[in-house]
RNA sequence: GGCGACAUAGCCAAGUGGUAAGGCCGAGGUCUGCAAAACCUCUAUUCCCCAGUUCGACUCUGGGUGUCGCCUCCA
């Protein structure tokens, strides 16, 4: 399944065929964010994305190595600490205490490392040495900017030469740098900011550095993919480049794949903390569970933008319901005995969906079209479970966990329906115990009795559904 | 101003040079004591507009319009 992955590069603007730099691994590094308030839900579509990104390389058989960074020195932190009196380390460890929290609640599975800016001064440092000693780099009262007319290829990725920003230059010229657009390496210390020692005095990284110096550091000087919000591109991951494959003096060195996700939008226009127009991950999960809200990131293909609002977070929810249901069923039915052949067509169509799930996931990573044939086999299940509980169908359990295998793997890697869908089927004794009187009730034909628990059962938000198999009950 | 992306049904959203996946909503139906859930049927002669290439374009080319993004912190 999936022998081939093509991949949409920016660099190259169009799909490539992957070939791992080492086989049958993959190397991923995705810029994390700068901790400095509460994550809204536009920072966790990448790390959505590339969670699925890395179950689906997983299952597939790669390993994966996958490293993602905190910035968690940054002037924006700085700030928020003194606005708020404290240190910019209690800033940064609160912020990223919430951004694992929104991350658990999207089924989002940890890297494998999580470096941070603090951790690695020294290695910054030297490779700020390393671009001043190759001549890539200047040092100017205890500043050190990045010459970018030393890097031939400044601008590569995207698709921009330094002409080009001149023109449309909005940045504040800075007499002292050589160029306009040469960026700071290392920032000389100002008064109440945090600081270490380095050859330029005391200061602090740039921005940018940390992630050539952590890339290289965890992944060496050749690693696959390199991913993050398109948003990234320019300056971030255009300004990495320059630093990464100058220090190495290798312009092949660095990311082979650069993959960027699009933005979540509100009202089409783009989601950030600047503008003020955001919803945080925290107050979406109060009103939608984290499942839904992974589900509605992964409707859309990665590179779109994806509007937000709720109208759609809802219609979401019911698609999302309806897979819920689906598995649900399947666990009833896999709880029965049975050796007919009834589920024979069913598991060779599941197999076909599989496949085909497997090639869209293969295909630049189109979860989009990858859960339309998790939606086939889903309807499939559903068909079957009323065939074999309401209209007495033999059952055909080898076929079937065939079905339901393969339903499991799709949402495995979507990271959907992961809790065991009984959790809210045994519970509550009190439910039961009404179920079963209503049951009573329905066996005397009492009518309203039974309708009478049902309702009550539904102000207390709980749903009861009577099948032939029995009476079930959600929460809404 | 420079660079770039996108434009598909009521809403969301895949997609291909050969005649439009899927989801939501809506209508009708099956099942059910009634519901709910599930399932079935229906719902774009058409893919922003205008040219061109082609036997054939929604898919390629050119032009236009619109929306958005990057060029400043940003996922």
């Amino acid at each position: 399944m999936a022998e081939q992955i093509v991949v949409y590069n920016t660099m190259t603007r169009r799909k490539e065929v992957f070939q791992p730099q080492e086989r049958g691994k993959v190397s991923i590094y995705v810029c994390g964010v700068t901790p400095y308030n509460e994550p809204h839900i536009g920072n966790a579509r990448p790390f959505v994305t590339w969670d699925t990104i890395r179950r689906f390389f997983e299952r597939i058989g790669y390993e994966v190595y996958y490293v993602q960074n905190f910035t968690d020195v940054d002037d924006k932190i700085i700030r928020a600490a003194h606005e708020q009196n404290v240190s910019w380390k209690e800033i940064a460890d609160r912020y990223i205490a919430a951004y694992f929290q929104a991350l658990d609640a999207l089924n989002v599975r940890r890297a494998n490392v999580y470096p941070r800016v603090s951790e690695t001064i020294p290695e910054i440092i030297a490779m700020v040495q390393g671009l001043i000693e190759h001549d890539y780099a200047y040092a100017l009262e205890g500043d050190v900017y990045y010459s970018v007319e030393k890097f031939a290829g400044y601008g590569k990725l995207s698709g921009r030469t330094l002409e080009d920003m001149l023109a449309g230059a909005r940045v504040e010229v800075d007499e002292r740098k050589r160029n306009p657009m040469d960026f700071a390496l290392w920032k000389a210390a100002k008064p109440g900011e945090p600081s270490w020692d380095s050859p330029w005095g005391k200061g602090r990284p740039g921005w940018h550095i940390e992630c050539s110096t952590m890339s290289l550091k965890f992944l060496g000087e050749h690693f696959d993919f390199h991913g993050g919000g398109s948003d990234l591109i320019f300056p971030h991951h255009e300004n990495e480049i320059a630093q990464s494959q100058a220090y190495c003096g290798d312009p092949h060195s660095f990311a082979r794949y650069w993959v960027h996700n699009g933005f979540i939008t509100i009202h089409a226009e783009k989601m950030s903390k600047s503008r003020g127009n955001f919803f945080t991950v925290a107050d979406i999960l109060k009103k939608y569970p984290g499942e839904v809200v992974r589900f509605f990131i992964l409707q859309t293909h990665y590179r779109s933008p994806l509007d937000f609002s709720d109208d759609r977070l809802q219609d979401a929810q019911a698609g999302f319901a309806r897979l819920e249901t689906a598995k649900e069923n399947a666990i009833v039915l896999i709880e029965r005995e049975g050796t007919s052949d009834t589920a024979k067509g069913l598991a060779a169509a599941a197999r076909a969906a599989q496949s085909a799930f497997y090639e869209a996931m293969g295909d630049d990573f189109n979860t989009a079209l990858a859960i339309s044939y998790l939606f086939a086999v889903a309807k499939d299940i559903n068909v079957y479970y009323n065939d074999v509980i309401n209209r007495g169908v033999a059952f055909d359990a080898e076929n079937f966990s065939t079905v339901r295998q393969v339903f499991d793997d799709m949402t495995d890697i979507i990271g959907i329906l992961e809790a065991p869908a009984e959790r809210d089927m045994k519970e509550d004794a009190a439910v039961a115990a009404l179920i079963e009187e209503r049951l009573a009730a329905r066996k005397a034909k009492n009518w309203v009795r039974a309708d009478e628990i049902r309702d009550e059962l539904k102000v207390k938000g709980i749903l009861l559904e009577d099948s032939a198999a029995g009476t079930r009950w959600k929460r809404i």
